[in-house]
DNA sequence: AAATCGGGGAG
DNA sequence: CTCCCAGATTT
């Protein structure tokens, strides 16, 4: 047996070592008992570069609010950001709804059902495509997850930087490959990803219990702790935010926040951005509008500052709790409007706005 | 190809 | 602290 065949036998062996791994070791998972591509979509969605613990509730939610694609068509968007708000990339919540509707209205209700057509909807990249085409209508592509990147990067000791856009083309080309063996498409991407999971951990994979252990390029030449290769993230941007939250007959001044930065379509106060962090009220300077309503209101309270870490920027907002005492209430910096404390709590917001108001206002 | 978009949990 | 999670989209 040449080192060719030799090969060519670990790629065949691979699926039904992992289908057979998956079928004693897969954990109950909700959408796992369901083939409808609109719960399957769902939840894929959600579970978009977030941990199944912390997406899991929030698609008993989703399901609950929204059991077909239809009734999450027909609500409002800022309902399904409301129910959306703490999952972080809200993005995904806006593509969420403008397909909910692509497939009510364009497509008659009748969900796409190859991966080439999932490919088309907002949202949905090469992953999910791949994943709704195989769990809801077994077609036999591969899912190529961070999981399948590590997992394969182990077995067939591949050095490649997995961030890089060849290595997408190579890992998707073994997972191609490997597929071919699985007895069922959907079974294998489960297991694979489930395996990544819980075995092939990131950190202390168990390699000693691993079905794979003799076969694994990683393992057999000690360097699991190696693989895959990921070059380092770039350091993250400091940011300091002074809000200034107007305060006047039990309402607060909010804005949606539209620009093109993060937290897009969400809700928060009046912002003045500084490129530095500003300890004094008077030093921040102020646009005109603000100004004046600066000055005819009171600080109630000493100003907060919160800290939110997000991928590339660190956020050090400080509130200022203003209370307006005189004047036209009517004239609100562009942008702002007044909301009622029970408005409030039903707006979608930021995590670092529903930290300054802890148990007040959720 | 590189940057951007959240938030949380593990170690 | 660092890493990374059932990635996608924009620049």
């Amino acid at each position: 047996m040449n080192w060719q065949s030799d090969f060519n036998t670990i790629e065949v062996s691979f699926a039904p070592t992992l289908e057979a791994w998956y079928e004693y070791h897969k954990r109950d998972l909700p959408w796992r008992h369901t083939r409808d591509p609109y719960l399957i979509w769902l939840s894929e969605i959600i579970l978009q570069q977030t941990r199944v613990a912390q997406g899991k509730p929030y698609y008993e939610r989703f399901v609950e609010a929204y059991p077909t694609v239809a009734n999450m068509a027909a609500a409002d968007e800022r309902e399904l950001l409301r129910l959306w708000q703490g999952l972080g990339y809200y993005s995904r919540a806006r593509n969420l709804h403008q397909t909910a509707r692509y497939v009510t209205k364009d497509l008659d209700g009748k969900f796409p059902d190859t991966y080439s057509e999932l490919l088309k909807m907002k949202g949905v990249g090469a992953y999910t495509a791949a994943a709704i085409a195989s769990f809801a209508f077994g077609e036999r592509v591969p899912v190529v997850d961070g999981n399948v990147y590590r997992v394969l990067a182990r077995v067939f000791g591949i050095e490649e930087d997995i961030t890089t856009t060849g290595a997408k083309k190579t890992f998707s080309a073994l997972a191609t490959r490997l597929i071919q063996s699985a007895h069922d498409p959907a079974t294998y991407n489960q297991a694979i990803m489930e395996f990544g999971a819980i075995q092939c951990t990131p950190v202390s994979p168990d390699c000693l219990l691993c079905p794979l252990q003799q076969q694994c390029a990683a393992y057999l030449t000690g360097r699991q702790h190696l693989l895959p290769v990921k070059a380092k993230k770039a350091p993250v941007r400091e940011r300091f935010f002074n809000y200034f939250i107007f305060r006047i007959d039990g309402k607060m001044a909010m804005r949606e926040r539209t620009d093109k930065d993060i937290w897009q379509n969400l809700h928060d106060f009046c912002l003045v951005e500084t490129d530095e962090p500003k300890a004094l009220l008077r030093t921040i300077p102020l646009p005109e509008s603000v100004e004046k309503l600066v000055e005819r209101s009171i600080l109630v309270e000493p100003p907060v500052t919160l800290t939110q870490l997000l991928s590339h920027q660190r956020i050090r907002a400080t509130f200022y709790l203003m209370d307006v005492t005189e004047g036209d209430l009517n004239s609100l910096p562009v942008g702002l409007n007044w909301y009622t404390y029970k408005e409030i709590s039903q707006l979608p917001k930021p995590v670092i706005i529903t930290n300054y108001f802890g148990d007040l206002l959720g």
